[in-house]
DNA sequence: ACTATTGTATTATCTAATTAATACAAGATC
DNA sequence: GATCTTGTATTAATTAGATAATACAATAGT
C-alpha cells in the first residue's frame, strides 16, 4: 500500500494517513475486504508512532471507511458506510449549505455553482493524480 | 447587531464571529455600507479581548466582506467581494472537490448531491433562520 | 493452554493556535 | 491644534491539538 508522509506540510501525519486511504478507496486501489497492514507494521514503514496510525484508523472507522476486527486486523468496509443513510445525508447537507453561503458571499449564482460541480465531477473521475485534499 | 458567543463549543470566538457576521450579510440583516461597531463596543458586549474581534474583522476584511476605513470604523463591503473572480472561484473549486470527494465516500451520486443542492438551496432563501455553522 | 499479533488506553511531551495585556498610530471632530 | 475614537502592532500567557512512550487487553492460531 502506497503511503506518503510529507513532514509537516501543516496537514497532521494522521490525517495525511486517512486520506490517502481514503483516495485509495474511492480510487479502487483498495477493495472491500482487503486488509491494510497492522498499525505497528505502517508506523515502522512511516518512522511513526504506532498511536498516530491507530488515531487515522479509528477515523476512518468512524467515517464508515474500514472496520476493526479487534485482534485480526483492519478491513477495508463492505458497503459505503455503516452510519445509516440519514446520517451520512446530514453531514453532506451541512457541507452543501457551507458551499451555498461561501458561494452567496462571493456572488456566484446558484447555476454556476452546479455547472461548476459537475464539470469538477469530470475532471476528477477521468485523471486520477490529484493533490491530497480532502478533509 | 445580535451576536452571540457559545464558550466553547469547540470553535475558536474569532471564527463564531467571523461566522455569524457573514450570516447576517448573506440574510441581508446587514446591508452595503452599513457600520460595524467599533472593535472596543463589540468585545465589551461580548466580554472579549479587542484583539479577539479585532482579529475577526481582519479576517472579514480579507474574504471581502467588510472595509475598514482606518480611523473611522468598519463597513459592510459595497461588491461581493475585492478578491479577483478568477481568485474567487479558485476558492470555490476546491471546496465542491472536497464535497465531491466525500460524497463519493458516503457512495451517493453527482444527480444526488445536484438534487440536494438545489433543495437547500430554496430552504435557504425561504426561511432566514439558519443555525450558524460556516467555514 | 500458550504465545504471537492485533487493537486499546493512559499519560507525557511538544508544537501550534488562540486569546489577552498593553502600548501605539492616525484620522475624525470639535 | 487638542483630544477622542478608530484600528494596529508587539509580546506574553493560555489553551488545544498532535505525536510519542509505554503498558494493557483480547483473540487468533498453534
Amino acid at each position: 500500500m502506497q503511503i506518503h508522509i510529507t513532514a509537516s506540510d501543516g496537514v497532521p501525519i494522521y490525517l495525511q494517513v486517512v486520506n490517502q486511504i481514503k483516495y485509495l478507496v474511492a480510487a479502487g486501489r483498495l477493495v472491500a475486504g482487503e486488509e491494510l497492514p497492522p498499525i505497528r507494521t505502517l508506523a515502522e514503514k512511516l518512522v511513526v508512532n504506532p498511536n498516530t496510525i491507530a488515531r487515522a484508523y479509528r477515523e476512518l472507522e468512524i467515517a464508515g471507511i474500514v472496520e476493526k476486527r479487534r485482534t485480526a486486523g483492519t478491513y477495508v468496509s463492505d458497503q459505503g458506510s455503516p452510519l445509516a443513510r440519514r446520517e451520512r445525508m446530514k453531514i453532506l447537507t451541512e457541507r452543501i449549505d457551507q458551499l451555498l453561503v461561501e458561494a452567496g458571499h462571493m456572488d456566484v449564482s446558484l447555476d454556476d455553482v452546479l455547472k461548476l460541480m459537475q464539470q469538477r465531477y469530470s475532471v476528477i473521475h477521468t485523471s486520477r493524480q490529484k493533490d491530497a485534499n480532502d478533509d
